[in-house]
DNA sequence: TCAAGCAACGAAAACGTTTTCGTGTTGACA
DNA sequence: TGTCAACACGAAAACGTTTTCGTTGCTTGA
């Protein structure tokens, strides 16, 4: 087992100073041609590759970006990881990942554990605890000592750094309208309670859209499903909730799911019930994960691009770092949705 | 902007050495009661924690796992994921993912990137390209440096490692006996080519069965499909390939397919064809994913327990990393697979 | 009164780099 | 022969810790 060499033990077998060999490893022209020809051949024969622990510490940056996100068994979270990585990559950072599990004390943990020296700067997706508690100290205290964030999705305004958010509400009244177009007349929307911030914007969109044709919103056509039930345990009771609003609304013939799994499970309702779709009934979805393509029908869906989402929060976050003039100017991208047509409207 | 304290910073506020500070934080029994609460109190106003890149540097580890997979948005991947972050954070451990893309340079380049100080250990599943071309000498190579890895899922036997793999010919024997017992006559298997272990394997498993059972294989009911048709974009050709297993083997009332894709697509065609589920033809896939779960009809699986996968990985290699011996056993532990069984079976 | 011992602290090395600032040796030139 | 660059290299600091090994000054016991 031959361990990694050093610049030191280089040094010691050339009879030469640490500085020259590092010198002549760079290159530097204050090394002869000879040295510098004998040092790179002997660190080349050896593998030699710098030590990349002691470069972040002489250098206080140690290309590495910080991602925290709820869960990461989810596509959409995959996917902006996915996107994150790759520019990441090509600019020569690593990417470390956190989960918080939608728990506060764990994202807390989390980011205290990475903020000491681990990395340069956060990317990450707020836990829905986090949204419903309200507290935010150590995304302030973090930014406060000079580390950077970048948020996405799942954003809180009044926090100084950068966003990548997508257009929720503009996405869900495309999607609205669409089933009004459609011919839709009494369209339900299935949706979380409000402080998941995008679960509100997606509602309002789905109640703009209304409006603008016209449309008296219904509140009995208005699910807000206790989030808890996404977790896939609770799938029963999803049903059962779902079934209800059947019932309560004869007539209904649209649906508008602010996820990929309520629209699959409205389906599932539908169809047990002996509805056709997207004849008797037509659902759109949110979020265009493997679900929504490969069901039966296949779920038209408004797409939120994650993997866009990752490569921009990923491209703020390091341009952040690496600007030279230390100006405090945070923007927030929108990433516009897209209205992806499958077979569950006409 | 209050930057990040150092000791040093403490030493020179409070008047006393650097060591006496470090000392006093770790209570050790050289330092005055006095000065040691002087500090401690310093400290705690000021947020002190110790910097982790220097502590890596003097520790010679870094307490960070590195991971490299082929692909994360993938429902298996990420349950993997999951589950090393469980217990790699439960041991104080971080977790830093590369993505290969299965492409063998982004490989080789991802381990070079975190080989070099770091991570202390590798968790990994071989991308595909490299499977190919059967090149591991970046394996070696890292373990050679004193670098321990961890395979799990795709792994190749002669390397000096543990791993964690999935009694894949056994869990695809148990489809297939399923699929026997429940009264088919014709079964198929839908694989990929040999050079994939797992599919080669499962092949073994489902041959195993019919063998079993003094069925005679038929060439016409092998379909081993280009794995890059399991990419999104080639969907149409994979559906193809499946429709013309179909109408060569018209009494076909059994497949086994090898993951979610494949059956979910072979399901859509028979749809397609007319068949009806499960009474026509049954269904069972490989890796128990949100797609299997949400089917119509539902999908009988052999699930893999990718979380447990990666915890045992986890495990594995802090123990390894933490054993103070530095014996070289390696163990490779078999996750047992279960037969979930849902609707697309009788 | 003096040696010994103890309590409390500091200096310095080490981890592996990069970089600044010398320093000694050449050769050229006056 | 003496002076001055240019050249090639080395010493040392710095990044932030921990830890070993002094070094004080004081108390204690004979």
């Amino acid at each position: 087992m031959k361990k990694k060499i050093t610049l030191k033990q280089i040094a010691r077998e050339l009879d030469v100073s640490i500085s020259t060999v590092s010198k002549a490893l760079r290159n530097s022209i204050e090394i002869s041609e000879d040295t510098r020809q004998k040092v790179q051949a002997f660190a080349k024969f050896y593998n030699y590759r710098p030590n990349n622990i002691a470069l972040s510490l002489k250098n206080r940056k140690t290309k590495t970006i910080g991602i925290i996100i709820p869960e990461i068994v989810h596509h959409f979270f995959s996917k902006v990881i996915s996107g994150i990585e790759a520019v990441a990559n090509k600019r020569g950072y690593n990417v470390i990942v956190g989960l918080s599990n939608e728990s506060f004390a764990k994202e807390v943990i989390n980011m205290e554990m990475l903020a000491n020296g681990s990395i340069d700067g956060f990317i990450l997706s707020i836990a829905k605890e986090t949204l419903q508690q309200q507290d935010y100290h150590h995304f302030t205290e973090t930014i406060s000592q000079g580390m950077p964030i970048v948020m996405f999705d799942r954003v809180v305004n009044d926090i100084k750094c950068d966003k990548v958010i997508v257009d929720d509400a503009q996405g869900a009244k495309k999607a609205v309208t669409k089933l009004i177009d459609n011919g839709c007349k009494n369209i339900a929307i299935i949706t979380t309670k409000d402080y998941v911030s995008v679960g509100k914007l997606r509602t309002q969109g789905y109640l703009d859209a209304l409006e603008t044709h016209k449309i008296n919103p219904k509140a009995s056509l208005v699910l807000k499903v206790d989030d808890e039930l996404l977790s896939e345990d609770h799938l029963d009771s999803l049903e059962k909730e779902i079934e209800h609003l059947f019932n309560k609304n004869k007539k209904l013939d649209g649906i508008f799911a602010v996820n990929e799994l309520y629209a699959i499970t409205a389906m599932k309702v539908a169809r047990k019930l002996g509805l056709k779709m997207p004849e008797d009934l037509q659902i759109i979805g949110f979020t265009d994960g493997v679900l929504s393509k490969h069901a039966v029908p296949t779920l038209t869906t408004v797409s939120q691009h994650g993997q866009k989402i990752g490569e921009k929060a990923a491209e703020l976050l390091i341009n952040n770092l690496e600007r030279e003039d230390e100006e405090d100017i945070y923007e927030t991208v929108i990433i516009e949705t897209e209205l992806i047509e499958r077979e569950s409207t006409k």
